[in-house]
DNA sequence: AAAAGATTGTGAATCAGATAACAAAAGCGG
DNA sequence: CCGCTTTTGTTATCTGATTCACAATCTTTT
């Protein structure tokens, strides 16, 4: 199976995907054309076409795809049916934000624990998640862990990497605005709300002197 | 000026510099090339260099970048030097986290103004921003504001922003999980969580499926 | 069951971005 | 102040992603 190698501009895409059509079923569609769900998800037709092409034959022709079995099929390849443990290190602002949240809604990531620096958290509940003491995160066993969400301090960052590392997790997504220098096997996000926001005025200002200069 | 167009890809990586630039200079790092640069922002030197030149020579060869005087530059390319008023609307658990960080740390952007559809919120404070009532958004007039950070439930998402639009936002930091039919004047930058954790997952199975492969 | 219409899947063309290669120019060490 | 070293700025090349164009094929209608 997996016949060619899927982009990483695909992949990157199938979780919007997916989503969507969550939605679509919830809503009681059963069929969509590649350019009717590339307007809902702002994605051109022929891309989405083809980034299904690299799974294989997913529509049918004069007939578009099935909801139902696209989103199945996707969660397969996004391994949705199973669940996914993920912990959260560093319980300031944003660590709780995500704990309340726990992305419970719609998909299978559950955050099964938490770390922080500061004992008098340690023991208790945020949401459904216990916090646990950050000197022990080197020495846990987290090797059925997925991915660690890091929203420390910046000047922490790497520190917690390297403990979260040191007990099994291999993939992280970091939302601390630094970058997390670390071997090459272990896979880093980066959701960094300040460059967004730097980069979006950026932009904004840009296209005004744009229209100016037309 | 402006010579020629600024990539897109230049312009989104511009932001993480200037950070990068901040901490080497607070550090009192006066001068750095581009491949030590490169090391710590993890771009390719060449990239760097490239991301430059559209700007002119900031450089000097045989010597490298004066931090300084290359961070002051990107204050200026990124408005850094002018107070940028932001509006939040959403005052749920991100919103607050978001409010509560407020982007206050190395930046100069600033949320002035926080909305929520709960009544029983208006007139409080999270951090130093005060609590309107969402349906006071549409008649208000925000067109002093460059931009509006949306942290609402995906349902209301489109309808904020809508009103947002109608009190003069033209720019948004859309953290709701859903692509916003908005006209093309208006610039909007998706920061979706569930989406990468998502792609986290399936790259972190799939890197696993590869290597068991070779 | 034939004709008309819709829509996919894909090879070819284009576009944007990243990397490589290197000449030109400046720094630096004796 | 001369020659060696460093490092930029830039052109040329490569890679990956998107878009175009259209044949193949299924659906729908009559």
């Amino acid at each position: 199976m997996a016949s060619q190698k899927v982009p990483q501009a695909t992949a990157e895409r199938l979780p919007l995907y997916y989503r969507s059509l969550q939605r679509l079923v919830t809503n009681g569609k059963t069929r969509i054309s590649s350019s009717e769900f590339g307007k809902i998800v702002q994605v051109d037709s022929t891309t989405i076409r083809k980034d299904f092409s690299y799974f294989g034959a997913l529509g049918r022709k004069g007939y578009g795809y099935n909801t139902q079995h696209l989103m199945e099929f996707l969660r397969k390849t996004l391994y949705q049916d199973e669940l996914s443990k993920v912990i959260l290190i560093g319980v300031g602002h944003l660590g709780t934000a995500l704990l309340n949240h726990n992305f419970q809604k719609n998909n299978n990531t559950r955050i099964v624990k938490a770390y922080d620096i500061n004992p008098s958290k340690v023991g208790k509940k945020v949401g459904e998640t216990e916090i646990h003491l950050m000197d022990d995160l080197a020495t846990d066993d987290n090797h059925d862990i997925t991915a660690a969400i890091l929203t420390v301090p910046p000047d922490q960052a790497q520190s917690a990497a390297e403990q979260a590392m040191a007990s099994g997790v291999h993939g992280f997504l970091n939302f601390s605005p630094v970058r997390l220098a670390l071997p090459p096997e272990v896979y880093v996000r980066h959701v960094d709300m300040t460059v967004e926001l730097q980069a979006l005025i950026y932009f904004l200002n840009h296209a005004m002197e744009e229209s100016r200069a037309e």
